[in-house]
DNA sequence: CCGATTAAGGACCAATTGGTCCTTAATTCA
DNA sequence: TGAATTAAGGACCAATTGGTCCTTAATCGG
C-alpha cells in the first residue's frame, strides 16, 4: 500500500465516522449539510474529501461501520444470552427505554435509513437489508434456542417468528418516535411477545 | 370573508395539495425543494407563497389534507366492514400488495413523517399523531366487534390490541420499503394476525 | 366600462449547497 | 538536511436553496 507516511492524520477515521453517523442519525441524509458534519467531525473540509470522497460515500461508510459494531452487537447479544426469551424481551425494553429517556429521540439509525433512502437508494438498501438481516439471524437463534427449551411455542417456526420480531422492532421504534408514551409501548411489546408463548 | 373575488384562482387548492403531498411522499420534506414543489403543483411561486404561505405551512397542510382524507377512510373501511377480522386482514393485504407492486416504493406518508420529522418538529409530530390516532381507534373498533362476534379472541383488551396493530402496521410498512420480499411480509401478517385468534 | 382587487409571471435576493483546488505545514525516508 | 509525500486550512466555485417583490393580467361589483 503506502510505502512512506508522510504527515500522518491529526484525527482517527473511526472516530470520525462515528461523528458523522450520529450526525446523520439525529438530523438524516438530506437535511444533513457538509457543514454539519465536518463541524460534528471536526475536520476539514479537505480532509473530509481527501479521505471519504463525497457526502454520499461517507453516508454509506457510516452505514458499514453500524452494521459492524451496533448491529452486530444486538444480534451477537441475542446469540450468547442463556435465557432467549429474556435476551428478546430485553432488546424491545432497551428500545422503550431510549425512546422515553429525556434528550433528543432520534429513532434508530438503521430504520431512519431504510424509511429515508432505502427505496431511492440502493447502495443504502442493501446496506440496510444487510443490517435487518443481520438482526433477524440473531432474532432467529434466539428462537430456536427458546424452542429447544420448550421456552418458546413452536407454533410458528423459528424463522418466521424472526421475521415478525424484526418488522415488530421497526414498528415499535416509529410508534415511539412519533409519541414516546410508556403505557402505549409496553401495552404493544406485551402483544409482541405473547406470540412467543 | 371575502367581499369581492376579483381575479380567480387558476387552480383548485385540495387539488395542488394533494400534488405537494405526492410529492413530499415521495421525496420527504428536507429533499423536495420549492422547485419540485411548484413543479409538481404546476403554479407559480408567487401564487404559492400567497396561497401557502411558506414551505413549512404547505407541509402541515399536507399533513392535514391526508388526515381528513387517507387516513379517516382506513379508519371508517375497518369500522364499517362487516366481517372484522376480514377487515383488519385486507388493511395489512393493502400494505403488501402496494409494496411488492412495479414502480416508485415510497411507503406510507405518516410512516415517513414521523420517522423523518416527528421528533424535530412538534407542529408535524401532533399531526401525525392524530392520523395514527384515528387509525388506532379504527382498529379498535373493528377489534371490539370481532371480540362481540367471538370472531377474535378476548385474551388481549382491544385498545392493547388496537395498539399492537397500529404498531405492526408501521413495521410492516418499514420492512417492507427496505426489503419488498412478498414471502417475508406474509409471514410478518401470518404471526401479527394470529394474535387475534 | 371602470376602479378595486386579486392572481400569476418571473426578476431578483442573500445564504447555503456539495465540491474543487491552491497553498502551507508537517512528517517520512534517504 | 533535503526531497518526497501527505495532511490541513481555507479561498473559491457554480448551482441551488427558500423567499420577496414588482409588474402585468384577469375578473369582480358597481
Amino acid at each position: 500500500m503506502k510505502v512512506t507516511m508522510a504527515r500522518p492524520r491529526e484525527f482517527d477515521t473511526d472516530d470520525v465516522l462515528d461523528k458523522a453517523m450520529n450526525a446523520f442519525w439525529s438530523g438524516g441524509y438530506a437535511a444533513t449539510s457538509l457543514a454539519d458534519l465536518t463541524s460534528a467531525m471536526g475536520i476539514s473540509k479537505s480532509s473530509f474529501y481527501e479521505t471519504f470522497g463525497s457526502k454520499h460515500e461517507l453516508f454509506l461508510a457510516t452505514l458499514e461501520r453500524y452494521g459492524k459494531t451496533s448491529a452486530e452487537r444486538t444480534a451477537a447479544m441475542l446469540e450468547r444470552t442463556a435465557w432467549a426469551k429474556g435476551a428478546i424481551a430485553s432488546v424491545f425494553e432497551f428500545i422503550i427505554d431510549n425512546a422515553t429517556a429525556e434528550g433528543e429521540r432520534r429513532g434508530c439509525f438503521i430504520n431512519n435509513c431504510a424509511v429515508e433512502s432505502a427505496s431511492r437508494d440502493d447502495a443504502v438498501a442493501s446496506r440496510v437489508v444487510g443490517c435487518l438481516e443481520r438482526l433477524e439471524a440473531g432474532f432467529e437463534n434466539a428462537v430456536s434456542r427458546g424452542q429447544a427449551a420448550g421456552d418458546i411455542s413452536a407454533t410458528h417456526d423459528s424463522k418466521t417468528l424472526a421475521r415478525f420480531l424484526t418488522s415488530s422492532m421497526q414498528g415499535l421504534i416509529v410508534t415511539a418516535k412519533a409519541n414516546p408514551d410508556k403505557q402505549k409501548l409496553d401495552d404493544i411489546v406485551r402483544v409482541v411477545l405473547a406470540t412467543l408463548d
